[in-house]
DNA sequence: CATTAATATTAGTTTCAACTAAATATATTA
DNA sequence: TAATATATTTAGTTGAAACTAATATTAATG
Protein backbone atom coordinates (compact mmCIF):
# COMPACT_ATOMS: atom_id res chain seq x y z
CA UNK A 1 0.00 0.00 0.00
CA UNK A 2 3.01 2.42 0.25
CA UNK A 3 4.55 3.97 -2.73
CA UNK A 4 7.64 2.45 -4.00
CA UNK A 5 9.64 5.04 -5.11
CA UNK A 6 10.55 5.53 -8.65
CA UNK A 7 12.82 7.06 -10.66
CA UNK A 8 11.86 10.06 -13.43
CA UNK A 9 11.99 7.81 -16.38
CA UNK A 10 9.70 5.30 -14.66
CA UNK A 11 7.39 7.91 -13.89
CA UNK A 12 7.68 9.17 -17.44
CA UNK A 13 6.75 5.54 -18.72
CA UNK A 14 3.55 5.28 -16.64
CA UNK A 15 2.99 8.92 -17.48
CA UNK A 16 3.22 8.50 -21.59
CA UNK A 17 1.37 4.87 -21.00
CA UNK A 18 -1.58 7.11 -19.27
CA UNK A 19 -1.74 8.87 -22.03
CA UNK A 20 -1.86 6.56 -24.54
CA UNK A 21 -4.31 4.48 -23.08
CA UNK A 22 -6.29 7.50 -22.87
CA UNK A 23 -5.91 8.00 -26.79
CA UNK A 24 -5.72 4.95 -28.13
CA UNK A 25 -6.97 2.39 -25.83
CA UNK A 26 -3.65 0.41 -26.43
CA UNK A 27 -0.62 0.88 -25.92
CA UNK A 28 2.76 -0.71 -28.35
CA UNK A 29 6.17 -1.10 -27.21
CA UNK A 30 6.36 0.70 -30.78
CA UNK A 31 4.07 3.65 -29.84
CA UNK A 32 5.31 3.99 -26.39
CA UNK A 33 9.23 4.30 -27.43
CA UNK A 34 8.47 6.82 -30.12
CA UNK A 35 6.13 8.97 -27.21
CA UNK A 36 9.11 8.67 -24.73
CA UNK A 37 12.41 9.18 -27.84
CA UNK A 38 13.56 5.51 -26.56
CA UNK A 39 14.84 2.36 -28.29
CA UNK A 40 11.89 -0.08 -28.70
CA UNK A 41 14.82 -2.67 -26.91
CA UNK A 42 14.59 0.02 -23.95
CA UNK A 43 10.94 -0.21 -23.69
CA UNK A 44 11.12 -3.72 -23.24
CA UNK A 45 13.00 -3.61 -20.43
CA UNK A 46 11.80 -0.61 -18.56
CA UNK A 47 8.38 -2.95 -19.19
CA UNK A 48 9.84 -5.45 -17.79
CA UNK A 49 10.42 -4.04 -14.42
CA UNK A 50 7.14 -2.43 -14.17
CA UNK A 51 5.68 -5.28 -14.43
CA UNK A 52 7.39 -7.13 -11.42
CA UNK A 53 6.34 -4.23 -9.33
CA UNK A 54 2.88 -4.54 -10.77
CA UNK A 55 2.45 -1.32 -11.93
CA UNK A 56 1.73 -2.10 -15.41
CA UNK A 57 0.53 -5.12 -17.03
CA UNK A 58 1.85 -6.57 -20.28
CA UNK A 59 0.25 -8.86 -22.85
CA UNK A 60 3.13 -9.48 -25.11
CA UNK A 61 2.31 -8.31 -29.07
CA UNK A 62 -1.18 -7.08 -27.68
CA UNK A 63 0.10 -4.21 -25.44
CA UNK A 64 0.59 -2.89 -22.25
CA UNK A 65 -1.97 -1.39 -19.80
CA UNK A 66 -1.81 -0.06 -15.82
CA UNK A 67 -1.97 -1.65 -12.99
CA UNK A 68 -4.47 0.32 -10.52
CA UNK A 69 -1.48 1.36 -8.64
CA UNK A 70 0.06 2.53 -11.73
CA UNK A 71 -2.80 4.53 -12.89
CA UNK A 72 -2.55 6.23 -9.70
CA UNK A 73 1.06 6.93 -9.79
CA UNK A 74 0.96 8.14 -13.56
CA UNK A 75 -2.03 10.60 -12.53
CA UNK A 76 -0.22 11.76 -9.62
CA UNK A 77 2.82 12.68 -12.07
CA UNK A 78 -0.03 14.46 -14.54
CA UNK A 79 -1.20 15.96 -11.97
CA UNK A 80 2.16 17.90 -10.79
CA UNK A 81 2.71 18.37 -14.53
CA UNK A 82 -0.55 20.43 -15.25
CA UNK A 83 -0.64 22.17 -11.59
CA UNK A 84 3.06 23.07 -12.73
CA UNK A 85 2.05 24.63 -16.11
CA UNK A 86 -0.58 26.63 -15.22
CA UNK A 87 1.10 28.07 -12.25
CA UNK A 88 3.89 29.03 -14.26
CA UNK A 89 1.45 30.42 -16.55
CA UNK A 90 -0.09 32.74 -14.22
CA UNK A 91 2.38 33.17 -11.59
CA UNK A 92 5.44 33.36 -13.32
CA UNK A 93 4.28 34.91 -16.60
CA UNK A 94 5.24 32.10 -19.11
CA UNK A 95 3.88 31.63 -22.15
CA UNK A 96 2.25 29.41 -23.85
CA UNK A 97 4.85 27.86 -25.26
CA UNK A 98 7.54 27.45 -22.40
CA UNK A 99 5.19 26.09 -19.55
CA UNK A 100 5.56 22.11 -20.89
CA UNK A 101 9.58 21.98 -21.14
CA UNK A 102 9.53 23.20 -17.58
CA UNK A 103 6.87 21.18 -16.25
CA UNK A 104 8.33 18.59 -17.73
CA UNK A 105 11.40 18.32 -15.65
CA UNK A 106 10.03 19.82 -12.34
CA UNK A 107 6.89 17.52 -12.03
CA UNK A 108 9.74 14.53 -10.93
CA UNK A 109 11.07 16.63 -7.99
CA UNK A 110 8.55 18.76 -6.66
CA UNK A 111 7.25 17.41 -3.40
CA UNK A 112 3.50 17.32 -1.98
CA UNK A 113 4.07 19.77 -0.09
CA UNK A 114 5.31 22.31 -3.35
CA UNK A 115 2.30 20.47 -5.23
CA UNK A 116 -0.41 21.32 -2.27
CA UNK A 117 0.94 24.95 -2.26
CA UNK A 118 0.40 25.99 -5.64
CA UNK A 119 -2.61 24.34 -5.96
CA UNK A 120 -3.93 25.72 -2.49
CA UNK A 121 -2.45 29.30 -4.59
CA UNK A 122 -4.88 28.46 -7.53
CA UNK A 123 -7.75 27.37 -5.58
CA UNK A 124 -7.66 23.95 -7.07
CA UNK A 125 -8.12 24.79 -10.71
CA UNK A 126 -9.32 21.56 -12.73
CA UNK A 127 -7.74 22.24 -16.43
CA UNK A 128 -4.36 23.41 -17.24
CA UNK A 129 -3.82 26.02 -19.80
CA UNK A 130 -4.02 23.90 -22.85
CA UNK A 131 -7.74 22.91 -21.18
CA UNK A 132 -6.15 19.31 -19.86
CA UNK A 133 -8.05 18.31 -16.88
CA UNK A 134 -5.88 18.47 -13.78
CA UNK A 135 -6.23 15.40 -11.52
CA UNK A 136 -7.94 16.77 -8.08
CA UNK A 137 -5.74 16.17 -5.02
CA UNK A 138 -7.12 12.67 -4.98
CA UNK A 139 -6.56 11.69 -8.19
CA UNK A 140 -9.75 11.81 -9.72
CA UNK A 141 -10.31 13.32 -13.22
CA UNK A 142 -12.99 16.41 -13.07
CA UNK A 143 -15.43 15.82 -15.70
CA UNK A 144 -15.65 17.59 -18.82
CA UNK A 145 -18.12 18.23 -21.57
CA UNK A 146 -17.97 16.54 -24.61
CA UNK A 147 -16.10 18.39 -26.88
CA UNK A 148 -15.30 17.87 -30.96
CA UNK A 149 -12.56 19.24 -33.11
CA UNK A 150 -13.07 22.94 -34.50
CA UNK A 151 -12.90 21.23 -38.12
CA UNK A 152 -15.87 19.06 -37.43
CA UNK A 153 -18.10 22.08 -36.95
CA UNK A 154 -20.78 23.77 -39.74
CA UNK A 155 -20.09 26.79 -40.90
CA UNK A 156 -21.84 29.35 -38.97
CA UNK A 157 -21.82 27.61 -35.64
CA UNK A 158 -20.84 29.21 -32.54
CA UNK A 159 -18.73 27.67 -30.00
CA UNK A 160 -15.89 28.06 -27.30
CA UNK A 161 -12.47 27.09 -27.11
CA UNK A 162 -11.60 24.28 -24.47
CA UNK A 163 -8.79 22.21 -25.08
CA UNK A 164 -5.30 22.70 -27.29
CA UNK A 165 -4.06 19.60 -28.35
CA UNK A 166 -0.69 20.41 -29.69
CA UNK A 167 2.70 21.22 -27.70
CA UNK A 168 4.27 22.13 -30.84
CA UNK A 169 5.99 25.69 -29.92
CA UNK A 170 5.48 27.35 -33.09
CA UNK A 171 1.22 26.89 -33.41
CA UNK A 172 0.65 27.38 -29.94
CA UNK A 173 2.80 30.80 -29.99
CA UNK A 174 1.02 31.54 -32.99
CA UNK A 175 -2.38 30.25 -31.63
CA UNK A 176 -2.13 33.07 -28.83
CA UNK A 177 -0.80 35.57 -31.06
CA UNK A 178 -4.38 35.41 -32.82
CA UNK A 179 -5.90 34.63 -28.87
CA UNK A 180 -7.36 31.61 -29.83
CA UNK A 181 -6.48 30.41 -26.65
CA UNK A 182 -8.92 28.27 -24.26
CA UNK A 183 -12.13 29.63 -23.30
CA UNK A 184 -12.28 32.59 -26.48
CA UNK A 185 -15.36 32.06 -27.87
CA UNK A 186 -15.15 31.97 -31.96
CA UNK A 187 -17.85 31.34 -34.90
CA UNK A 188 -16.78 29.49 -37.60
CA UNK A 189 -17.09 31.55 -40.63
CA UNK A 190 -16.72 28.72 -43.34
CA UNK A 191 -14.71 25.76 -44.09
CA UNK A 192 -13.78 23.78 -47.27
CA UNK A 193 -11.63 20.76 -47.25
CA UNK A 194 -8.03 22.55 -46.60
CA UNK A 195 -9.29 23.97 -43.00
CA UNK A 196 -11.53 26.25 -41.27
CA UNK A 197 -12.29 30.04 -41.19
CA UNK A 198 -12.91 31.16 -37.97
CA UNK A 199 -14.16 34.53 -36.80
CA UNK A 200 -13.35 35.88 -33.15
CA UNK A 201 -13.63 39.27 -32.16
CA UNK A 202 -14.08 40.68 -35.73
CA UNK A 203 -11.12 39.07 -36.83
CA UNK A 204 -10.75 36.36 -39.04
CA UNK A 205 -7.90 33.60 -39.44
CA UNK A 206 -7.54 30.59 -41.66
CA UNK A 207 -6.80 27.49 -39.69
CA UNK A 208 -5.67 24.45 -42.08
CA UNK A 209 -7.56 21.04 -41.16
CA UNK A 210 -3.74 19.93 -39.44
CA UNK A 211 -3.73 22.75 -36.87
CA UNK A 212 -7.71 22.47 -36.66
CA UNK A 213 -7.96 19.43 -35.68
CA UNK A 214 -6.44 19.98 -32.41
CA UNK A 215 -8.88 22.52 -31.20
CA UNK A 216 -11.15 21.21 -29.19
CA UNK A 217 -14.18 23.47 -28.35
CA UNK A 218 -17.89 23.40 -26.57
CA UNK A 219 -20.45 24.08 -28.96
CA UNK A 220 -23.43 26.43 -27.60
CA UNK A 221 -26.33 25.01 -26.94
CA UNK B 1 33.38 29.79 -23.65
CA UNK B 2 30.22 27.40 -23.85
CA UNK B 3 29.23 26.15 -21.43
CA UNK B 4 29.57 22.05 -20.76
CA UNK B 5 26.07 20.24 -19.44
CA UNK B 6 26.77 18.81 -16.04
CA UNK B 7 25.13 16.09 -14.47
CA UNK B 8 23.66 17.12 -10.73
CA UNK B 9 26.12 15.24 -9.37
CA UNK B 10 28.80 17.39 -10.58
CA UNK B 11 26.76 20.31 -9.75
CA UNK B 12 26.61 19.32 -6.42
CA UNK B 13 30.60 18.92 -6.21
CA UNK B 14 31.31 22.09 -7.40
CA UNK B 15 28.42 23.78 -4.93
CA UNK B 16 30.04 21.92 -1.45
CA UNK B 17 33.72 22.59 -3.02
CA UNK B 18 32.75 26.74 -3.36
CA UNK B 19 31.31 26.64 0.41
CA UNK B 20 33.79 24.53 1.89
CA UNK B 21 36.71 26.34 0.26
CA UNK B 22 34.74 29.85 1.48
CA UNK B 23 34.62 28.49 4.86
CA UNK B 24 38.18 26.37 5.52
CA UNK B 25 40.49 27.71 2.69
CA UNK B 26 41.81 24.58 1.73
CA UNK B 27 39.16 21.39 0.53
CA UNK B 28 39.98 18.06 0.92
CA UNK B 29 38.83 15.01 -0.49
CA UNK B 30 37.31 13.65 2.84
CA UNK B 31 35.93 17.00 3.76
CA UNK B 32 33.84 16.65 0.11
CA UNK B 33 33.36 13.05 0.87
CA UNK B 34 31.33 14.01 4.20
CA UNK B 35 29.45 17.08 3.08
CA UNK B 36 28.13 15.39 -0.63
CA UNK B 37 27.31 11.68 1.59
CA UNK B 38 29.44 9.78 -0.28
CA UNK B 39 33.00 7.48 0.40
CA UNK B 40 35.85 9.15 -0.69
CA UNK B 41 36.86 6.65 -3.38
CA UNK B 42 33.66 8.10 -5.22
CA UNK B 43 34.99 12.02 -4.57
CA UNK B 44 38.26 10.57 -6.19
CA UNK B 45 36.88 9.24 -9.54
CA UNK B 46 34.45 12.29 -9.63
CA UNK B 47 37.44 14.80 -8.66
CA UNK B 48 39.36 13.28 -11.71
CA UNK B 49 36.18 14.08 -14.14
CA UNK B 50 36.09 17.47 -12.96
CA UNK B 51 39.63 18.21 -13.38
CA UNK B 52 39.91 16.37 -16.82
CA UNK B 53 36.73 19.29 -17.82
CA UNK B 54 39.02 22.02 -16.26
CA UNK B 55 36.48 22.82 -13.58
CA UNK B 56 38.60 22.03 -10.60
CA UNK B 57 42.08 21.94 -9.93
CA UNK B 58 43.76 18.82 -7.62
CA UNK B 59 46.95 19.02 -5.99
CA UNK B 60 46.89 15.40 -4.34
CA UNK B 61 47.38 16.05 -0.57
CA UNK B 62 47.02 19.26 -0.75
CA UNK B 63 43.00 19.99 -2.05
CA UNK B 64 40.95 20.44 -4.40
CA UNK B 65 40.04 24.16 -5.97
CA UNK B 66 38.03 25.46 -8.29
CA UNK B 67 38.96 27.33 -11.73
CA UNK B 68 37.27 30.76 -12.81
CA UNK B 69 34.48 28.53 -14.84
CA UNK B 70 34.10 25.87 -11.92
CA UNK B 71 33.14 28.81 -9.64
CA UNK B 72 31.06 30.49 -12.01
CA UNK B 73 29.15 27.65 -12.20
CA UNK B 74 29.11 26.62 -8.38
CA UNK B 75 27.79 30.76 -7.88
CA UNK B 76 24.95 29.80 -10.32
CA UNK B 77 23.94 26.93 -8.60
CA UNK B 78 24.31 28.69 -5.34
CA UNK B 79 21.80 31.39 -6.76
CA UNK B 80 19.53 29.04 -8.14
CA UNK B 81 19.29 27.17 -4.46
CA UNK B 82 19.21 30.78 -2.53
CA UNK B 83 16.43 32.48 -5.08
CA UNK B 84 14.53 29.39 -4.56
CA UNK B 85 14.92 29.14 -0.61
CA UNK B 86 13.47 32.98 -0.53
CA UNK B 87 11.05 31.90 -2.82
CA UNK B 88 9.52 29.16 -1.15
CA UNK B 89 9.24 30.83 1.85
CA UNK B 90 7.70 34.58 0.41
CA UNK B 91 5.63 33.47 -1.96
CA UNK B 92 4.61 29.50 -1.40
CA UNK B 93 4.43 30.11 2.93
CA UNK B 94 7.76 27.19 3.48
CA UNK B 95 8.75 26.97 6.84
CA UNK B 96 12.14 27.55 7.62
CA UNK B 97 13.11 24.28 8.15
CA UNK B 98 11.14 22.80 4.82
CA UNK B 99 12.70 25.69 2.35
CA UNK B 100 16.55 23.91 2.12
CA UNK B 101 15.73 20.13 0.69
CA UNK B 102 13.04 21.32 -1.61
CA UNK B 103 15.95 24.11 -2.86
CA UNK B 104 18.53 21.34 -2.65
CA UNK B 105 16.35 19.09 -5.75
CA UNK B 106 14.85 21.99 -7.50
CA UNK B 107 18.23 24.44 -7.80
CA UNK B 108 19.37 21.45 -11.09
CA UNK B 109 16.63 21.85 -12.86
CA UNK B 110 14.80 25.07 -13.02
CA UNK B 111 15.56 27.15 -16.23
CA UNK B 112 17.00 30.67 -16.71
CA UNK B 113 13.94 31.48 -17.30
CA UNK B 114 12.88 30.41 -14.18
CA UNK B 115 15.21 32.17 -12.00
CA UNK B 116 14.89 35.48 -14.07
CA UNK B 117 10.92 35.06 -13.15
CA UNK B 118 11.45 34.41 -9.59
CA UNK B 119 14.36 37.32 -9.21
CA UNK B 120 12.12 39.84 -10.68
CA UNK B 121 9.12 38.68 -8.67
CA UNK B 122 11.22 39.60 -5.50
CA UNK B 123 12.71 42.36 -7.07
CA UNK B 124 16.27 41.09 -7.29
CA UNK B 125 16.88 40.20 -3.69
CA UNK B 126 20.35 39.69 -1.86
CA UNK B 127 20.18 37.48 0.33
CA UNK B 128 17.87 34.39 1.43
CA UNK B 129 15.81 33.55 4.45
CA UNK B 130 19.09 32.51 6.26
CA UNK B 131 21.07 35.51 5.42
CA UNK B 132 23.38 33.71 3.04
CA UNK B 133 24.28 35.77 0.15
CA UNK B 134 22.54 35.32 -3.17
CA UNK B 135 24.81 35.85 -6.06
CA UNK B 136 23.72 38.87 -8.37
CA UNK B 137 22.85 37.48 -12.28
CA UNK B 138 26.12 38.69 -13.19
CA UNK B 139 27.75 36.26 -10.40
CA UNK B 140 28.57 38.64 -7.89
CA UNK B 141 28.54 38.20 -4.19
CA UNK B 142 27.20 40.88 -2.50
CA UNK B 143 28.51 43.10 0.02
CA UNK B 144 28.08 42.24 3.66
CA UNK B 145 28.95 43.71 6.86
CA UNK B 146 31.42 42.21 9.06
CA UNK B 147 29.81 39.66 11.21
CA UNK B 148 30.25 37.80 14.63
CA UNK B 149 28.75 35.17 16.22
CA UNK B 150 25.93 36.33 19.42
CA UNK B 151 27.99 34.16 21.40
CA UNK B 152 31.00 36.86 21.02
CA UNK B 153 29.09 39.65 22.22
CA UNK B 154 29.00 41.43 25.77
CA UNK B 155 26.68 41.58 27.58
CA UNK B 156 24.47 43.94 27.40
CA UNK B 157 25.06 44.60 23.62
CA UNK B 158 22.80 45.38 21.02
CA UNK B 159 22.77 43.91 17.70
CA UNK B 160 20.64 42.61 14.47
CA UNK B 161 20.37 38.86 13.49
CA UNK B 162 21.92 38.67 9.87
CA UNK B 163 23.01 35.07 9.40
CA UNK B 164 21.80 32.27 10.94
CA UNK B 165 24.17 29.12 10.22
CA UNK B 166 22.73 25.52 10.61
CA UNK B 167 20.41 23.55 8.47
CA UNK B 168 19.21 21.52 11.41
CA UNK B 169 15.18 21.50 11.41
CA UNK B 170 14.62 21.24 14.69
CA UNK B 171 16.96 24.00 15.27
CA UNK B 172 15.62 26.08 12.57
CA UNK B 173 11.72 25.16 14.01
CA UNK B 174 12.96 26.28 17.22
CA UNK B 175 14.94 29.65 16.16
CA UNK B 176 11.64 30.48 14.28
CA UNK B 177 9.60 29.83 16.68
CA UNK B 178 11.33 31.99 19.43
CA UNK B 179 11.02 34.60 16.48
CA UNK B 180 15.09 34.77 16.65
CA UNK B 181 15.27 35.35 12.74
CA UNK B 182 17.43 37.18 10.41
CA UNK B 183 16.86 40.93 10.12
CA UNK B 184 15.41 40.61 14.07
CA UNK B 185 16.90 42.92 16.96
CA UNK B 186 18.33 41.42 19.89
CA UNK B 187 19.92 42.32 23.17
CA UNK B 188 22.68 40.60 25.07
CA UNK B 189 21.25 40.00 28.41
CA UNK B 190 23.66 37.96 29.69
CA UNK B 191 26.13 35.01 29.28
CA UNK B 192 28.09 32.55 30.87
CA UNK B 193 30.54 29.93 29.74
CA UNK B 194 27.69 27.42 28.80
CA UNK B 195 25.33 29.49 26.65
CA UNK B 196 23.90 33.10 26.05
CA UNK B 197 20.55 34.72 27.71
CA UNK B 198 19.17 36.98 24.76
CA UNK B 199 16.07 39.45 25.37
CA UNK B 200 13.85 39.86 22.43
CA UNK B 201 10.62 42.24 22.66
CA UNK B 202 10.46 41.46 26.11
CA UNK B 203 11.15 37.70 25.90
CA UNK B 204 13.92 36.19 27.32
CA UNK B 205 15.49 33.21 25.84
CA UNK B 206 18.85 31.07 26.90
CA UNK B 207 21.28 29.83 23.88
CA UNK B 208 24.05 27.31 24.50
CA UNK B 209 26.70 27.75 22.65
CA UNK B 210 26.42 25.16 19.90
CA UNK B 211 23.52 27.26 18.94
CA UNK B 212 24.83 30.79 19.66
CA UNK B 213 27.81 30.23 18.15
CA UNK B 214 26.18 30.03 14.61
CA UNK B 215 23.90 32.79 15.08
CA UNK B 216 25.92 35.35 13.15
CA UNK B 217 24.63 39.37 14.32
CA UNK B 218 25.72 42.87 12.71
CA UNK B 219 27.02 45.30 15.73
CA UNK B 220 25.02 48.39 16.06
CA UNK B 221 26.99 51.13 15.57
C1' DC C 1 -1.83 -20.53 -45.98
C1' DA C 2 2.62 -18.95 -46.91
C1' DT C 3 5.17 -15.00 -47.12
C1' DT C 4 6.20 -10.47 -45.88
C1' DA C 5 5.99 -6.66 -42.94
C1' DA C 6 5.50 -5.04 -38.43
C1' DT C 7 6.45 -5.74 -33.72
C1' DA C 8 8.91 -7.38 -29.81
C1' DT C 9 12.66 -9.62 -27.46
C1' DT C 10 17.54 -11.20 -26.44
C1' DA C 11 22.16 -10.70 -25.62
C1' DG C 12 25.72 -8.01 -25.01
C1' DT C 13 27.71 -3.06 -24.49
C1' DT C 14 28.07 1.65 -22.74
C1' DT C 15 27.95 5.44 -19.42
C1' DC C 16 27.33 7.37 -15.00
C1' DA C 17 27.91 7.57 -10.29
C1' DA C 18 28.03 5.23 -6.68
C1' DC C 19 30.20 1.20 -3.91
C1' DT C 20 34.03 -2.16 -1.31
C1' DA C 21 38.40 -3.82 -0.27
C1' DA C 22 43.00 -3.38 -0.69
C1' DA C 23 47.04 -0.75 -1.57
C1' DT C 24 49.75 3.41 -1.30
C1' DA C 25 51.22 7.81 -0.16
C1' DT C 26 51.72 11.64 3.09
C1' DA C 27 51.71 13.67 7.70
C1' DT C 28 52.42 13.44 12.64
C1' DT C 29 54.66 12.28 16.56
C1' DA C 30 57.31 9.65 19.75
C1' DT D 1 63.80 9.16 11.64
C1' DA D 2 60.94 5.29 12.19
C1' DA D 3 56.33 4.06 13.39
C1' DT D 4 51.76 5.05 13.24
C1' DA D 5 47.77 7.39 11.87
C1' DT D 6 45.41 9.78 8.30
C1' DA D 7 44.37 10.66 3.64
C1' DT D 8 44.05 9.23 -1.01
C1' DT D 9 44.00 6.25 -4.79
C1' DT D 10 43.42 1.82 -7.48
C1' DA D 11 40.99 -1.94 -9.15
C1' DG D 12 37.11 -4.11 -9.63
C1' DT D 13 31.73 -4.31 -8.86
C1' DT D 14 27.00 -2.83 -8.94
C1' DG D 15 22.64 -0.96 -10.67
C1' DA D 16 20.09 2.19 -13.75
C1' DA D 17 18.83 3.13 -18.12
C1' DA D 18 20.02 3.70 -22.25
C1' DC D 19 22.13 1.65 -26.71
C1' DT D 20 23.07 -1.81 -31.14
C1' DA D 21 22.65 -5.84 -33.70
C1' DA D 22 20.62 -9.92 -34.25
C1' DT D 23 16.70 -12.92 -33.53
C1' DA D 24 12.13 -14.30 -32.87
C1' DT D 25 7.19 -13.79 -32.89
C1' DT D 26 2.79 -12.26 -34.50
C1' DA D 27 -0.22 -9.96 -37.81
C1' DA D 28 -1.49 -8.76 -42.41
C1' DT D 29 -1.89 -9.73 -47.20
C1' DG D 30 -1.75 -11.77 -51.70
Amino acid sequence: MNKPRLSESQEDYLKEIYKLEELNGRVGMQDLAKRLDVRPASVTGMVKKLVQVQLVEHEPYKGVRLTDVGEKIALEVLRHHRLLELYLANHLNYTWDEIHEEAERLEHVISEKFEAAIAELMDHPTHDPHGDPIPSADLKIPETPDLKPVSSLKAGSFSTIRRVMTQDKDILNMLSRLNLIVNRDIQVAGKDSSGVRLKVDEQQYFLPLSIANFIFVECDS
